[in-house]
DNA sequence: ACCTATTAATAATG
DNA sequence: TCATTATTAATAGGT
């Protein structure tokens, strides 16, 4: 739909690339407001930029919508209404309990690990007498870095379940 | 587009509201399929259906981009490289160990969080022999979840300084 | 940024 | 849901 026809490959060159992508990116983020409006549906986008600059559109916004899709909510509202649904009540209170439990376990594990970096700071400074953190070598700075990050992956898995037990006990309170 | 123009407001006929939305998302995954492949870029959509159903589209996954969305990681390639950048080293690196001694702070203080949620609710089971967390009452339920939100919003923060660590960590590594 | 010839998406219909 | 097609909307290339 422009001049001439284009197949559906890489823009070599970097300009044209750039320029495609901006209309592209704009074409793309109006059909997903006018997907959103004409049907009433949330919608997220993120996409990023041949420079890896990241753009997003969101309705009602990025967050809300990656937190649902996380949290595989379905909530058809196909109201094929069977009243008197099998009170499976037992499992998701169960459910609820056994996350409780998990994620007392995931806290203490990653007390450890918090206590782990800790010792491993405090050695460093004790042996070199009161070196800054920048005063570490090479390769323990990698070490403290893998050490951090995989600290944060862990942390993220129990936000996530956080957010999910929250939702449990908001149910709970009815 | 189509037989007739339409305006841009919700399609108050539910069955023709399906039908659109079945259309118009092919259509946009269409369009951000070309768009990843026109401009070789990372691009992720998730809406939901009218009916509540998920539906995702990624190149090359979902889930891969939400990550590198939530950890903001800019990486432009615009290469306008400055060698010899005043060197402002001793700043960052105060920053860096003062961040580090902030974080482990507010590790201690979060591990003592979490052992309050633990005592919280073992408490509760001592209390009531065997009771599963349903059994709390509704003031404990409530307060429970505070707890708990409490700690994700002190754990989000958390995530950001380690990020910001992290990234920290990266430059110091050359 | 804007223009516009041309292609592509899609609303209505069967 | 699938196919057709009249019509509108997006956009490629040029300025």
């Amino acid at each position: 739909m422009g001049r001439r026809k284009i197949e559906i490959e890489m823009v070599t060159d970097s300009s044209t690339r750039q320029v495609t992508f901006s209309k592209r990116r704009t074409g793309l983020f109006k059909k997903a407001n006018e997907l959103a409006i004409l049907c009433a549906v949330q919608i997220a986008i993120i996409v990023f930029s041949p420079g890896g600059k990241p753009f997003s559109f969101g309705h009602p916004n990025v967050e809300s919508i990656v937190h649902r899709f996380r949290n595989q909510d379905r909530t058809p509202d196909e109201g094929t209404s069977k009243g008197a649904e099998s009170r499976d009540e037992n499992t998701t209170d169960d459910n609820l309990n056994q996350k409780l439990l998990d994620l007392l376990k995931r806290l203490n594990a990653e007390e450890k690990r918090g206590e782990m970096l800790e010792k491993m700071v405090k050695a460093k400074r004790a042996a070199k007498g009161q070196p800054p953190v920048d005063q570490l070598g090479l390769p323990e700075l990698g070490e403290l870095k893998r050490s951090f990050e995989d600290l944060r992956r862990k942390l993220r898995d129990r936000i996530d379940d956080m957010e999910a037990i929250s939702s449990l006990l908001l149910l709970a309170e009815h």
